[in-house]
RNA sequence: CGCGGGGUGGAGCAGUUUGGUAGCUCGUCGGGCUCAUAACCCGAAGGUCGUAGGUUCAAAUCCUGCCCCCGCAACCA
């Protein structure tokens, strides 16, 4: 146990303003497959996803509700932790804000600075709107009036705390030349470096006093902290920093992995490593960052009426289908387009007519050339076949190493596609019809059954259900998932068998389905 | 000259780092097979790689100009 390597990633700690769709499932589904992945592959994981519950968004979402912030933001919790449920996402910490040994760590924190001088007292301008209560900055102003409402906007100027990002300019330019891995893809590094860095870096502003909902500045209490400095802290405090029961802080800081959205690069590359080296700890191994669902070649949004509901999605498609495709449609780091044909499409194709028609002819084969159980058969080696195998399995490592999940799922899908080439190739029909031929046939559904074995593994951090599923229907169970017995060849017991079973999935006619999903929306 | 991304056969994308026969999925057309979920396998047609120049024996790939689309610019994954 204690000779595990661990392994620690977050996920961004979700915004409770309202519920989810289908571009945070995207994020958190990525975040459980690598779990998963590194899970097999021996290592002690630590995946931590969680809620921000704080600021100014939630106070107002919740007075329009006629609830407290926090009887509100239970509300959200729950419904998040029931998608992750539905979805599959095996955490391991769930981390809310509102946590009171967050609030206490944050507070310490907050404290620590302050007395080191990095956090200091100032004045914060800006421009006022009083109907909406909300500060603007000048560039946000439209024809400088309230970009919300439309009225004249006032200078005012108000106490606020400042955190001295300034002073750690140089040295976080220093660590992301050093470290050219540390932001990916390399676009977001550029940009980072040209829009931020380069033009140098004001102190921020980490405390708010226009509204209550936050972690008070403990020893200044008209203060709430700056819901990002409070929510960035997540990811040490979900481990016990500051706290008396440190002992995750020292196994599994600093994370290996926080993965993002594109557009909070910023937030974790250059505010947090600020925070980071001001309070004198290690800075997070890497910052991958991906890209946005697009709908309909627009940014999904709740104004735009553009939200896809994943709920919806997995109680008709399975939750399988659901992480398959977004795991495969969109390119990890790039934005992806999501529609419903796309969708549907990708189930019918990849998923019913490649994998789970390949399931279903290799049973159908196995109960119509030997009644379902193949006994005293003299195993053939090919060597050929195993090569296959073990070349994609290696590649399909390495891209998962390199958290290029998208390729490593492509690759495990040639495994498929090569089986289904394969019989084809050997004709085990004809080999059927020669008496002589029998030892032959069972070999090679011998074969078969160990490359969907192969594939099952390879397909599960993806697909966890599917797996199952597969063995099943060859009376195999699941202590088949797993990695160490990838390098080898001939693992399944030699007595082949396999079950009459329900179709692992199950076309779908495109165009009743779309106007179906048409008629849901409404 | 604010920054970043993109413009590749009918559709959606890869390829650009490290120039060298333009690749994948779907669609279309033709063929094969019958174990299988009208699935599977093979083959073909279809692209002056946004545009104008440049470098080179050779450019989707490197350089320069221009056009178009998208995003970001301090609380949207």
């Amino acid at each position: 146990m204690s000779d595990k390597k661990n392994f620690y990633l977050t996920t961004p700690i979700y915004f409770c303003n309202a519920n989810l769709h289908i571009g945070h499932c995207y994020t958190t589904i990525v975040a459980d497959i690598i779990a998963r992945y590194k899970k097999m592959r021996g290592y002690n994981v630590k995946f931590l996803t969680g809620t921000d519950e704080h600021g100014q968004k939630i106070e107002i979402s919740a007075k329009k509700n006629n609830m407290q912030p926090q009887d509100f933001v239970d509300g959200i919790v729950e419904q998040i932790k029931n998608l992750w449920d539905l979805l599959d996402v095996d955490y391991d910490i769930f981390m809310r804000t509102t946590d009171p040994k967050h609030v206490s760590a944050v507070q310490k924190i907050f404290r620590q600075l302050y007395d080191s001088g990095d956090i200091y007292k100032s004045n914060y301008e800006g421009w006022y709107c009083t109907p909406c209560e909300t500060f603007f900055n000048e560039r946000d102003l439209i024809n400088n009036k309230c970009p919300d409402c439309g009225r004249e906007v006032e200078k005012t100027q108000e106490e606020a705390y400042f955190f001295r990002l300034s002073k750690y300019q140089d040295k976080i330019m220093e660590f992301i030349k050093k470290n050219p891995d540390f932001i990916e893809p390399a676009s977001k590094r550029r940009e980072m470096i040209n829009n931020f860095l380069k033009p140098g870096l004001e102190d921020l502003c980490v405390s708010r006093s226009s509204f209550d909902w936050g972690i008070k500045v403990d020893f200044d209490e008209k203060h709430v902290i700056y819901v990002w400095f409070d929510a960035l802290l997540n990811y040490i405090t979900a481990l016990g920093f500051m706290n008396e029961n440190n002992l995750d802080y020292e196994k599994f800081w600093p994370a290996d992995l926080h993965l993002v959205g594109k557009e909070i690069v910023r937030f974790h590359s250059i505010v947090w490593p600020g925070i980071l080296m001001a309070l004198g700890i290690k800075l997070p191994k890497k910052i991958l960052s991906h890209g946005w669902i697009i709908i309909d070649g627009e940014k999904m949004s709740k104004s735009k009426g553009n939200v896809v509901d994943p709920k919806i999605l997995i109680e008709r498609y399975g939750v399988d289908a659901i992480r398959y495709f977004l795991i495969r449609e969109i390119n990890f780091g790039q934005d992806g387009t999501f529609n419903n044909r796309a969708l549907v499409n990708r189930i019918n194709f990849d998923l019913v007519n490649d994998l789970g028609n390949l399931v279903s002819r290799t049973n159908g084969m196995i109960q119509k050339y030997f009644g379902g159980e193949i006994k005293n058969f003299e195993f053939i080696r090919n060597e050929q076949i195993e090569k296959i195998c073990f070349d994609i399995v290696e590649k399909y490592n390495n891209l998962m190493d390199e958290y290029k999940i998208s390729e490593a799922l492509v690759k495990a899908f040639e495994l498929i596609c090569f089986a289904n080439k394969y019989i084809d190739e050997v004709k085990p029909w004809n080999l059927f019809k020669n008496t002589t031929k029998k030892n032959e046939l069972a070999s090679f559904l011998y074969d078969l059954v160990e490359i969907l074995r192969i594939a099952c593994v390879l397909i599960y951090p993806f697909m966890p259900n599917t797996p199952k599923k597969i063995l099943e229907q060859f009376y195999l169970d699941e202590s088949y998932i797993n990695f160490d017995s990838l390098d080898k060849f001939g693992v399944c017991n030699k007595n082949v068998r396999a079950k009459k079973s329900d179709l692992l999935f199950v076309r779908i006619d495109i165009e009743k389905e779309l106007e179906e999903l048409k008629n849901i929306k409404k």
